[in-house]
RNA sequence: CGGGACGUGGCGCAGCCUGGUCAGCGCGCCUGCCUUGGGCGCAGGAGGUCCCCGGUUCAAAUCCGGGCGUCCCGACCA
C-alpha cells in the first residue's frame, strides 16, 4: 500500500478535546475523527485495525462454535414493551418514531430481537443448543461520552446470545465463552483481569467482566495477591470482621451532646476526638419505593449497587436537603438512626460496634455511646460497603489490591428472564414446553482498540500487538530521488505484497524525519529502512516498534525474515 | 442532571480584565528554490460569519443577557 494514496491525516500537535492516550493517540494518526459528541468516524488506518480486532473476535467465536448473524440496528418498541425493558431502561435507550408515528429504538443490546427470532425459528430440544452472534454498532445515549472510543455513544460490539435446553447446558456454554474471551483477549496482546460482576440492568444470575488493567480504566477492582479472586469492585464481598462485640455490657445509654456546625465525620471525629471508625454515618435514600436510611461505618464507603440489590429496587438517590429535614427533623449532617422512622439498613461493621457516635435527629447534635443493636431499630443487617485494600479476599483470606480497568467484556448467564418474558419455549423429549435457557456474551470491538493503545504506547506513539496492527510492516526509502534507490524500494515493496506482508510504504516526498515520526506514531510493529547506503551494501535495516532493536538484514534474507518475525509476535501474548 | 473549564483560518494558541489599525503567532496547506537518517532552510502566497441570537455603545472578538456546542470531575455501561 502506498502512503501517498492513503487518508493518514496525522497531527503533530495534541488536539484539546483529548486527554486520555488513547483518545490522543486515535486523533493524532488519523486513525478517528469526532463528528458528534460520542461520535466518530474511523479512518481508512483506523478502520483496519478495528477489523483486526474483528477478526480476532470472529475467528475464536466460530472456533467455539458460535454462528455469526446480522440483526436490526432499528428495533420496534413492540418487542422492547413485551421485555418490559421499554419502560425501565430509561434516557440511555435512544427513541424515535418512524414515518407512520411507530415507536422504535436504536439498538443498545438485541435480546429482544434475538429472543424474537428463536422463538420464532426453534420448537424442539433437537434444534438447542443455539450460540449466534453479532458484531455490530450499538447506540447508547451515555450520560457523558468520555476518553474518544472508551465510552463512546455509537461503539462496535460483539454481542452473542446462546440457548439451552437446561441450565447445565447454559453454564457449560457459559465456560466455553469464558475460555473463547480468554482467548480472544490474549491475541489481542492484552494484559487483562477475569473478575466477578454485577450482572446489571440486563439481568440475570451471575456475570464475569473482563478488564484491562489500564491506570485510565473506569471500573476498580479487588484483587487478591495469594489466589485469583477479582472481583469488580461493586461487586467485592466484604468478610465480617472475626469478633463480632455484640451489645456491649452494661455501657451507659445514648446521650445527646451538642456539636454546633459540626457535620461531616472528620469535623466529628476531631470535635469529640474520636476516631472515624466509631462513628456512624446515617444516609437517606430515596427509592422508587420508600426512603430508607442506610447506615454505614465512618471510615468506610456505601456501595449503592449492594444497596439496591438487598432493597430490589432501580433507582437509589441521595435525599436532598428538604425531605432529610422532613423525615430526620434536622438538618443534612445531623441524621441519626436512634428513634428513626424509616426502614433501617446497617452494614455488618456498623451492627459490630459496642458504642458508636451517630447523629442526633437535632440539628447541632450529635449523640455519643449508641448501642446499634441495643439502640436501633435496625430491619437488617447486611453487606453495604465497598471493599478497600485493607480487606482480607473472602476466598483464601489472602491480602488484595485495588487496581483499574477498562471493561471490554463481560459475560453473563440470564436464565429464563427473556424467554419467559418473550415466551420463547420448546418441547423437550417428554413433549413437555419448556422456556429456554439463556447466556449473554458481549465484547466491546471499538473499546478494545482503545484499550489496546492505552496498554501500548510510549512518547512517540502507539505500539501495537501484531495482530492489531494497522500494517504489519512500514517500508521507507530514504532517498527517492535517487533512481536506483527508487526503483530498489519499489520491487522490495511489490516482493513485500507478493509474499502476502500487510506493508505501508511510505513513497511520500518528505524528509525521513517526517516518515520516521509518523511510522512510530501509527504503531507499525515493523519498520523497514532503506536508502543509498544500506542498499550499496546490499541491507536493509529493520527495526521494531517495540523494543527500538535495529537490525541489518541482508536483502536476499530479508522476507524470510520479516515473515518469520510476524509469525512469532501473532503468537505473543502479553505478560500478565 | 449537579460542579469546573472552554468556544478566534484545518490544528494548537494569544488578544478579551482596560471596548477604537487586533484580526495576530506557531504548525499545517499552495508555489518556487534548496535539502534528504528523526517533524530542515529561504522566499512568496491562499485561507477567518472571532459558536449563534439579542442588547449596551459613535464603535464589540472584547461589556451585558439568552441560547447552542465541546471537554474535564461525580451518578450509567461493552
Amino acid at each position: 500500500m502506498f502512503y501517498s494514496r492513503m487518508l493518514i491525516p496525522t497531527l503533530k500537535e495534541n488536539p484539546a478535546e483529548a486527554e486520555a492516550v488513547s483518545h490522543r493517540l486515535l486523533l493524532r494518526a488519523g486513525m478517528i475523527r469526532k463528528l458528534a459528541s460520542g461520535i466518530y468516524n474511523y479512518l481508512p488506518l483506523g478502520l483496519r485495525v478495528l477489523r483486526k480486532v474483528e477478526r480476532v473476535v470472529r475467528e475464536e467465536m466460530n472456533r467455539a462454535g458460535a454462528q455469526e448473524v446480522l440483526l436490526p440496528a432499528v428495533q420496534p418498541a413492540e418487542l422492547w414493551e413485551e421485555s418490559g425493558r421499554w419502560q425501565i431502561y430509561g434516557k440511555e435507550l435512544l427513541r424515535f418514531q418512524d414515518r407512520h408515528g411507530r415507536d422504535c429504538c436504536f439498538g443498545p443490546t438485541h435480546e429482544e430481537v434475538i429472543t424474537d427470532l428463536v422463538r420464532r425459528e426453534v420448537h424442539s430440544y433437537r434444534q438447542l443448543p443455539l450460540n449466534l452472534y453479532q458484531i455490530q454498532m450499538k447506540f447508547r445515549d451515555e450520560i457523558r461520552p468520555r476518553f474518544g472510543l472508551i465510552r463512546g455513544r455509537e461503539f462496535l460490539m460483539k454481542d452473542g446470545y446462546s440457548f439451552h435446553v437446561d441450565e447445565a447446558d447454559a453454564e457449560a456454554c457459559y465456560q466455553a465463552m469464558y475460555d473463547a474471551y480468554n482467548r480472544i483477549f490474549q491475541r489481542c496482546g492484552l494484559r487483562f483481569k477475569v473478575v466477578e460482576a454485577d450482572s446489571g440492568p440486563i439481568g440475570g444470575s451471575f456475570s464475569h467482566e473482563f478488564m484491562v488493567l489500564a491506570d485510565t480504566g473506569e471500573d476498580l477492582l479487588a484483587s487478591c495477591l495469594a489466589c485469583d479472586y477479582a472481583a469488580n469492585l461493586e461487586k467485592a464481598e466484604v468478610v465480617p470482621a472475626a469478633a463480632n462485640p455484640g451489645p456491649a455490657a452494661a455501657a451507659a445509654a445514648p446521650e445527646a451532646v451538642a456539636t454546633p456546625n459540626v457535620r461531616t465525620v472528620e469535623e466529628v471525629a476531631a470535635f469529640l476526638n474520636v476516631t472515624p471508625r466509631e462513628i456512624v454515618k446515617t444516609l437517606i435514600y430515596e427509592t422508587e419505593k420508600e426512603p430508607v436510611a442506610v447506615l454505614i461505618r465512618g471510615d468506610h464507603e456505601v456501595n449503592e449497587v449492594k444497596v439496591k440489590k438487598l432493597l430490589g429496587v432501580m433507582d437509589l438517590t441521595l435525599a436532598g436537603a428538604g425531605r432529610v429535614r422532613e423525615l430526620t427533623g434536622a438538618e443534612v449532617g445531623f441524621a441519626g438512626p436512634v428513634g428513626l422512622n424509616l426502614p433501617i439498613y446497617a452494614d455488618q461493621a456498623v451492627a459490630a460496634l459496642a458504642a458508636a457516635v451517630t447523629g442526633a435527629n437535632k440539628t447541632d447534635h450529635h449523640l455519643v455511646r449508641v448501642n446499634p443493636q441495643r439502640d436501633i431499630n435496625i430491619t437488617q443487617v447486611a453487606d453495604l460497603r465497598t471493599v478497600t485494600a485493607q480487606d482480607p479476599c473472602p476466598h483464601c483470606g489472602g491480602c488484595t489490591k485495588i487496581l483499574r480497568g477498562i471493561e471490554v467484556g463481560h459475560i453473563f448467564k440470564l436464565g429464563i428472564k427473556y424467554s419467559q418474558a418473550l415466551k420463547a419455549t420448546f418441547l423437550d423429549e417428554a413433549g413437555q414446553e419448556q422456556f429456554i435457557f439463556m447466556g449473554c456474551y458481549g465484547i466491546g470491538v471499538s473499546r478494545i482498540m482503545a484499550a489496546a493503545i492505552e496498554q501500548g504506547h510510549d512518547d512517540q506513539g502507539m505500539i501495537f500487538p501484531m495482530a492489531l496492527a494497522p500494517f504489519q510492516v512500514a517500508l521507507i526509502p530514504i532517498s527517492l530521488n535517487d533512481a536506483a534507490t527508487r526503483e530498489k524500494a519499489l520491487s522490495l515493496h511489490a516482493a513485500m505484497e507478493e509474499a502476502g506482508l500487510e506493508v505501508l510504504f511510505d513513497d511520500r516526498d518528505e524528509r525521513p524525519g517526517v516518515k520516521f515520526k509518523d511510522c512510530d506514531l501509527l504503531g507499525i510493529p515493523l519498520r523497514v529502512v532503506v536508502g543509498p547506503k544500506t542498499l550499496a551494501a546490499g541491507n536493509a535495516e529493520v527495526r521494531q516498534r517495540r523494543t527500538g532493536e535495529t537490525i541489518m538484514a541482508p536483502l536476499e534474507e530479508l522476507l524470510p525474515y520479516l515473515q518469520d518475525r510476524i509469525r512469532q509476535e501473532m503468537n505473543e501474548k502479553a505478560e500478565i
